[in-house]
DNA sequence: GTAACTGCAAACGCTTTGCACCAAG
DNA sequence: CTTGGTGCAAAGCGTTTGCAGTTAC
């Protein structure tokens, strides 16, 4: 878990950003290996808090730019919720929608929806051109049910 | 459409104000006006220029205030979008979706989605206990088609 | 060696709070 | 008359920017 050279997920993203042309530096692959094994949404302070633990020297704004850089990648994606929407996690595989646990942030992906006949059916009521949509759960995982 | 006295759905929300413990006064008069007619979501500050063209002394401050006390009421609601969660709207009628222009911000509400298998089964794989969900659409209006 | 990256400090924009004055009921 | 509401100014918070030193390549 935390020699991110063993894990195959975080190769890919820094393979990837080096393909981009971004440099493989100490805070990125920190960064990189939080996120990857994130199973909780996670606020920039709270990444770079548990940064600081493998990386003492890490910067709260390195994260903000690094956080951007794999957001733009396609890698991480923000989360919108109630109560903020200052949230990070690796971005969904293809179409999945989201499920939130509303007291402790941890998130399921899912897929199985199919909106294409609502979708249809709205652009020609409203003659919107649809660009696309959000589709997001929420609830209480089983864990914070007690 | 400026004269407040004239419209009914104005009268609903002060009524609804009063009957809650609020006093009616001219800056909420003038935020409910305008909440009630906008076609278009609002930031704070758009509300603020718009109210200040009916009622000068109208602070921010108030803006923020009498939006907190709206959405409370569940007159109104935030729209989170790509670019920012920092927009308002009248709330949905009871259960309908919201369909947003991503140039101006023109809103159409919909409903006729149906969602309960989707949620019977995710709760069922996931254990989560299902409260809620966003389903928002994007799009380009036909006026910003051209 | 050079260009990209870093961390710090300062700036920024939106939102909230403290407070004295004012007005609805 | 009393209590809630108001606007101003200031503080607060998360995020972004400027910059000089550092590091990947």
């Amino acid at each position: 878990m935390s020699e991110d050279a063993h894990c195959a997920t975080c190769d890919e993203w820094l393979t990837l950003l080096q393909n981009s042309g971004y440099r493989l530096t100490a805070p990125r692959r920190v960064v990189v290996e939080i996120m990857v094994h994130s199973t909780h949404v996670l606020e920039p302070v709270e990444l770079y808090d548990r940064g600081r633990d493998q990386f003492p020297g890490l910067g709260l704004v390195t994260v903000y730019r690094t956080l951007e850089k794999l957001t733009q990648l396609g890698l991480v994606q923000r989360v919108h919720q109630e109560g903020g929407c200052n949230v990070y996690l690796c971005a969904a595989q293809g179409h999945q929608h989201l499920l939130v646990c509303e007291v402790c942030g941890k998130i399921v992906y899912f897929s199985g929806d199919d909106l294409s006949d609502l979708i249809a059916r709205i652009a020609a009521q409203t003659g919107y051109q649809i660009r696309g949509h959000w589709l997001q759960f929420f609830g209480v995982c089983r864990d914070c049910q007690g």
